[in-house]
DNA sequence: TTGTAGGCGTTATCAT
DNA sequence: ATGATAACGCCTACAA
């Protein structure tokens, strides 16, 4: 029972023009005289006639399409990224193809060569996972060899090239700040957790340790951990650490709320004996008991500058568009600390 | 600096054979000779070609695209319900166009004929939003209307028609339980919270109060409370209410942790003086403290369920396909109850 | 202002 | 087993 598709010469036939004419009316032209406008929307309006798009793509090589690649979109902080990326995308009418990468290079690669092999107009990469470490140039390559096809965006990530556009946080200051703010307050040992080794994860370590040289502390290698993202895991692993500690910064607020159940577990006063710092803000920082101190990442900023300059790229095929715009964190403060 | 494109007569020319053949080689039809096609591959793996979607598309009116549409991607329950979809999908050799159309149904109609309009395979609509509140018959006439173009899948909502398959949970069944249980453990005055009439509450409603009804408690309307879908608000909700009451099962985790941070307010022991649970047993469960009781949906099975089915109706043209499926839920119990 | 015709890259139906 | 050719539906010079 498949409606009957109907196409452009049924319109044109309808209408008494020619296909071309039917095609400058959808395609808004100004040689059209209004009175044949007017018959032919007339004709479209109302056996509701839309252009095929496949045939549209074919011509003219685009489908106003963006992929939009996430390690996994089962993450508040990729699936609110994916909804201002989406919701400003089809303010200008273009739709997005998803895509869920995983961590390892491998699916990337494999992801990133799907959705090329789609036409999209553009590729965003969400996360700071696709820009790799830093050490490993090239472990970045292929964004850079997708880029030859296609303009890339990358979200919460700094990849050069040309054709890459990036769109990151400030995440070392935000972190000296908070860092700065803990030892002002008197916190000496100050732990700071990570899940990875990703770029983001990295300038918020260079910002720890920029704060501590800052303030004549010694650096412990005992106090930088390495954990896994789930807050049992990073709950049960403090319980192993040696080393007495004060304070706790987070990679993100998943973690934080493990700091915080290793505190409840400890029977610790927060933040008296135990001040705990998250990052992005999500609604888990919410979520518990004391409410977490946590560093917004305004992630809606972040990704409605990325989509303007994806537009002004592919559509206005603007120049001079910026490869790396830096958008600042914000702290907001709760209850896991005493600022 | 874009990449030449290569098409399929670029490969018949090298490979000295028609363009039919390439076509055939490209989609393994056996009327080839094993020699031409190691020729034929041969070319195509050194110039890496790939067939032009977009003719394919034109030629066989399918892209293998299925269109998802949520309400809003920033939410655990529906992103993680995206994540098994698309991978699922994707293990198929389906992408997916991911649309976010708000609760309003104006919205929920332009992004059914937007995605109508991209000639996907399928379209996936998740939530009980979708499913209406069962008063109105109309509002959810426009998906059978989509269903008449294109298979239409609802998760987590139940509507009838033609080419409309639905896969629940039996959440009648699941707040009946639990209900009975916290009865059975002496509590009387259950509050019910709800953020929405949508198909989903209504179920769960419904299992609440045939509980009561089967254990000769009468049905206070001041326990059955609407509420706005943020903890805090739900708390502050909570602190209005005239009555007493001991117990609060709540139709997600978020409105659940709101009443926890109303105890918390309090001063009440949970889960001694007041109980709680909620519901699809989201990481925002473990986040509070004590860690909640939670409903959980089995949200991945419903999502394979689904895309098995779709796969069966689109591609293996099955035509004695389940219409309704159920899912049964899991109590999954933690420290807010004292089952 | 309007119409004609060629091209976009496939797939599929014929012949051969 | 292979090749020639007609769709598929649209856009856009170019002609009128």
């Amino acid at each position: 029972m498949k409606k009957d598709v109907i196409n452009i010469y049924d319109i044109a036939e309808m209408a008494k023009v020619s296909i071309a004419t039917v095609s400058r009316v959808v395609n808004g032209s100004d040689k059209v005289s209004e009175k044949t406008r007017k018959k032919v929307m007339a004709v479209i309006e109302e056996v509701g006639y839309t252009p095929n798009v496949f045939a549209q793509g074919l011509g003219l090589n685009t489908m106003h399409t963006v992929g939009i690649i996430v390690p996994t979109i089962s993450d508040l902080y990729m699936s609110s990224a994916v909804y201002y990326l989406q919701e400003k995308l089809r303010s200008y009418g273009y739709d997005c193809i998803l895509s869920c990468s995983g961590f390892e290079l491998d699916g990337k690669q494999r992801h990133v060569n799907m959705l090329l092999s789609k036409h999209v107009d553009a590729l965003i990469l969400v996360g700071s996972t696709y820009a790799g470490n830093g050490e490993h140039v090239k472990d970045t390559d292929y964004i850079r060899e997708a880029a030859q096809s296609v303009p890339v965006f990358v979200v919460n990530g700094n990849v050069q090239g040309d054709d890459v556009y990036c769109t990151v946080n400030d995440d070392v200051k935000a972190v000296y700040d908070v860092t700065s703010k803990l030892i002002e307050q008197g916190r000496e040992r100050i732990v700071f957790l990570t899940d990875s080794q990703s770029y983001s994860a990295i300038k918020k370590r260079k910002g720890y340790e920029q704060a501590l040289e800052d303030h004549d502390i010694p650096l412990r290698p005992e106090l930088e951990m390495h954990v896994v993202n789930r807050m049992h895991a990073v709950r049960d692993q403090l319980a192993e650490c040696k080393v007495p500690f004060d304070a706790v910064i987070a990679s993100n607020d998943e973690i934080a709320v493990g700091a915080l159940k290793y505190a409840f577990k400890k029977g610790l006063m927060v933040p008296e004996e135990l001040a705990v710092v998250g990052y992005n803000n999500c609604s888990i920082a919410i979520a518990c008991e004391p409410e977490l101190t946590s560093i917004d990442n305004h992630i809606e900023d972040i990704c409605y500058q990325t989509v303007d300059r994806l537009i002004a790229v592919i559509e206005k095929k603007e120049t001079n568009i910026e490869h790396k715009v830096v958008i600042p964190c914000e702290l907001v403060v709760r209850g896991t600390t005493e600022f």
